[in-house]
DNA sequence: CGCTAATCTAGAACAAGTTTCAGACTTGAT
DNA sequence: ATCAAGTCTGAAACTTGTTCTAGATTAGCG
C-alpha cells in the first residue's frame, strides 16, 4: 500500500521518527529514509560548524545532503526542529564520550562541574556548532517541546551519572535542574560574547555547590 | 547643520540613542523623536500582548506607531532590538514597582525568592508579552549584547536590592549570576509548556539557597 | 508482474525581517 | 529668511523560512 515505509498517515512527520538509536520502535524507517536522515543532520551540523544558527539555511542543507526541500521538511519540520535534533545527535556522542573517562572528582558536586566543564570544552572547539543549538534550542516554542524535553533529559542523565547517584531525592533532582538552567543560560552569555569562558567556569563551579547542600547522608 | 537632533554620523543608529531615561545624554533626541521612540515601544508591548514573539510584526509595529518601516529600523535595527528594548522598558516599571513594597522575608534567600516570584506572577498576566521580550532577550546575538547587558545589570540590581546588601562579596556576585541563569532559564521552560508555575517556583526557591551559602557574617 | 498508496523531487509561491532609494520635511546655524 | 545636513516617508526589492503543487519514484502486496 504505502511506499518507503508507512510513516503512518497524513500529518505523520518523520520528527516523531526520531527514535533515538535506542528505541526505534515507533515509525520504522527505510534504510534509504534512515540514510537521508543522517545526510541532513550531517549537513545540518556542518553548516552549523561553519557560520552558526544563520549558516545553516535550509536550502542549503537541503541541497547538501541532496534532499529536496520539501523532503527535509517532512523530516524536520522547521529550523527549530532540525538543529534541535542535530544537538540530540550531538548529545549522543558527548554522553559516550564522557561515559569513557569518569569524572575524578571526590564529591559529587566537583564530578559535576568537572563534567560540564569538560563538555564546556567539547563546545569551544565548535563554538559555531555550539551557537547554532543552544541558540534553536533556547528559541524553540510549543511545538518542538517534545523534542526539547529529550534534549533535557538526555543533559538530566549526564549530570546524574557524573553524581553517581543511583536514586537521587527530590532535592537533588531539583538541584540538577537548576543546574541544567545555569548550565544553558550561561552558554548563552559565553556565545553572545557577554562572559568569558573563566566567568562560566565560575557559575558552574557555584551552581554546583547545590548539590553538596541536597546531599545529606548516604541511607 | 543636522535635523531633528543630530544624532551623529551616517552610521549612527537611535539605538545607542536609547539613553535610558537614567541618562539621556549621548545623543539627545527631539521632542518629536522621543515621542515616536515612545509610541514604537508602546505599539511593540501592545502587539506582544496579544500574541507573543510572533505577533510583534515590525510592518505592523510601524503601522501602529505611525512611522515609516525606515524609520523604525533606525530606532531599532532589528526586531530583537526592538524587543531587547520594550524589555528595559518594562523592566524600569517593574524595578519601581518593587522599590515600594519590599520584600518581607527574614532571610536575604527568601527576600529574593519573594521578590523574583512577584515578578514571576507579573509577567503572568501577561504571558504574550513575557514571551516576546524572553525570546528576543535569548536569541539576542552579539550585535545586542549592550543592550542585553543593559536588561542584566538592571535584573541584578533588583536581585541585590532584595537582598539588601550593600556591599556584596564577589561569591555573592556569583550566586546572583547563577539565579539570573536560573531565572532566566526557568522563564523559558515555563513558557514553552515545558514546566509549570510550580516548577518555576520550585527552582527558584532551590537555586536561592546559594546566596544564604555564601552569605557569612557581616564585618 | 502489476497496483496502489505514500514518498520524493523540482520549482513556484508566500510571509515576514531587512535593506534600499528617491523625494519631502526638519532642524539649527548663518 | 535661507540653506546645508540630517531625518522621515512610502514603496519596492531582497533574503530566507515555510508552504504548496504536479508529476516522477518507490515500497510492499496480491
Amino acid at each position: 500500500m504505502p511506499a518507503e515505509a508507512k510513516v503512518s498517515a497524513k500529518v505523520n512527520k518523520p520528527a516523531k521518527v526520531e527514535a533515538r538509536a535506542a528505541a526505534p520502535v515507533s515509525p520504522p524507517l527505510t534504510e534509504r529514509q534512515e540514510a537521508r536522515r543522517r545526510r541532513i543532520l550531517h549537513a545540518s551540523a556542518q553548516l552549523a560548524s561553519r557560520g552558526g544558527f544563520d549558516a545553516v539555511q535550509m536550502r542549503e542543507v537541503a541541497e547538501s545532503s541532496q534532499v529536496a526541500l520539501g523532503t527535509l521538511y517532512r523530516y524536520f519540520p522547521s529550523k527549530i526542529h532540525l538543529l534541535v535534533a542535530t544537538m540530540q545527535d550531538q548529545l549522543e556522542h558527548m554522553h559516550g564520550t564522557l561515559r569513557k573517562k569518569p569524572p575524578q572528582g571526590e564529591t559529587a558536586a566537583e564530578r559535576v562541574a568537572e563534567t560540564l566543564m569538560r563538555a564546556f570544552r567539547a563546545l569551544q572547539r565548535e563554538p559555531h556548532l555550539a551557537d547554532a543549538m543552544v541558540r534553536a534550542l533556547t528559541f524553540a516554542d510549543r511545538s518542538v517541546s517534545p523534542e526539547v524535553d529529550q534534549v533535557s533529559r538526555q543533559t538530566t542523565a549526564i549530570i546524574l551519572d557524573a553524581m553517581g547517584q543511583e536514586n537521587p531525592t527530590p532535592e537533588q533532582l531539583s538541584a540538577v535542574r537548576v543546574i541544567e538552567h545555569t548550565w544553558h543560560s550561561a552558554l548563552i552569555t559565553w556565545l553572545s560574547g557577554r562572559a568569558s569562558i573563566a566567568q562560566v567556569k565560575i557559575d558552574i563551579e557555584t551552581v554546583c555547590r547545590l548539590i553538596d547542600l541536597t546531599a545529606p547522608a548516604a541511607p
